[in-house]
DNA sequence: TTCATATTACAATGATCATCGAAATGTGGA
DNA sequence: TCCACATTTCGATGATCATTGTAATATGAA
């Protein structure tokens, strides 16, 4: 009788609070040790251990061992995906301390999306890049100009390459703060990897909000007329 | 300190089996008295009263009156994406009783997704709309070609009205039976439409499956070259 | 008004599950 | 070999929350 609740046993991993908060951690798409998720959601090691079980169990994380670590990532971008889309439904954050603002604001201003950037850095380099004609909004998804190529190949990011792999290309990702849709797909990801290279950007320990240096101020400014107060 | 496990609460909300089967209950768009979606879960009027307050609350249905009647759908396009996008997380579906297997074969062959066609039949009609080269797929979405502007108006559909909504045009909606793209948007929407007005597909009572009519088989066949066993 | 039906409100029950202390296992370094 | 640290396993506790019986409210029909 009951054949469709099959998509509450996927919405059960990320119910619990400190599940989610793990999962939200490793949505930089990188690998973290399970003491760190530990103490990011704010629970004890033997927790963090039960809940990591679990979510591998489930198939949303992979994990691998070195040393007497064990870190652990995101399975796949199915995984972002949910994760991302849930945040959208999410009603508006509410403030409860100083700190939990500031660290609200930098995320706000600027912050991994899985493995592209998002925020309003995010929107920002978007509508530049529509403005300068290197990229074209279209209904589904964004696009690459002809002048794109050029532009790209600028930048140090091959397009064509990129192309290439094996997922899309230049989606649209829907921003939780921002509510409108900005650069991801292989594209966004070869755009963040690079902005790091450049070290105009700067990962920010324990959080998901990314620095925006003095280099990258000024190189955001000569190539995208971004101004960065 | 905990600054993301925001995504907790949605996620909250789908990870109850009995809510989970309810919000499947209304992926096919449209609205239902509460009665029906408690018997669709399996669960006292009471119980799904209960449940189906809590989802309003978090915003994720919205009801109207009718009579004593009250109808609950799914509020906005983003709740059908996570749900649908939690399906594709989910470990397969293991059949218990062979009154869930029947359920599930017509589930396969051919349902409803939100508002377009999915399952055998959504893949079937893609691939035979690109064999025929009115449409063409894209790294991100589906696109129109300029033979599918004559096809289409041949259908009954008017393109560019369909282009013209505030909405995604010609997505790819990832299909949890399939695993492979068929087509959504508002040009699978009116594809849904237009093939439930032919009468060639009809709704099943109580469950998001559809059916072939007879004249759904031979206006496939003649119009698609799909052949319905 | 009276009855039937749809739905919600309230209160009690019970099961599930997150949590953590204590202890075990595993790994690297001295 | 001994110690320190990372992580897991086990067992007990406690809180949350889905469920339903009972009762109330609302609407329509006779």
């Amino acid at each position: 009788m009951k054949a469709g609740p099959i998509a509450a046993h996927p919405a059960a991993m990320i119910s619990d609070p400190s599940r989610a908060a793990m999962l939200t951690a490793m949505m930089d798409g990188r690998f973290h040790p399970a003491s760190e998720l530990a103490y990011m959601a704010g629970i004890k090691p033997q927790t963090a251990s039960y809940h990591l079980a679990k979510l591998e169990e489930a198939g949303m994380i992979a994990m691998h061992k070195q040393g007497r670590h064990r870190y652990y990532g995101l399975k796949s971008h199915d995984v972002a995906a949910v994760v991302e889309t849930l945040l959208l439904l999410a009603p508006p954050v509410e403030i409860k301390s100083l700190r939990q603002s500031e660290e609200n604001r930098h995320l706000r201003r600027a912050r991994t999306c899985y493995d592209h950037v998002a925020g309003d850095l995010g929107i920002r380099l978007r509508d530049a890049m529509i403005e300068a004609g290197v990229i074209r909004e279209e209904a589904d998804a964004f696009a690459v100009t002809g002048e794109g190529g050029a532009f790209f190949e600028h930048m140090g990011i091959d397009v064509e390459a990129v192309r290439k792999k094996r997922r899309s290309f230049c989606s649209k990702c829907l921003d939780w703060s921002e509510r409108t849709p900005h650069l991801a797909g292989s594209l966004g990801s070869a755009m963040l990897e690079r902005l790091l290279e450049l070290r105009w950007l700067r990962r920010m320990e324990g959080t998901r909000a990314l620095h925006i240096t003095d280099e990258g101020s000024r190189g955001l400014r000569a190539t995208f007329h971004i101004e960065i107060p």
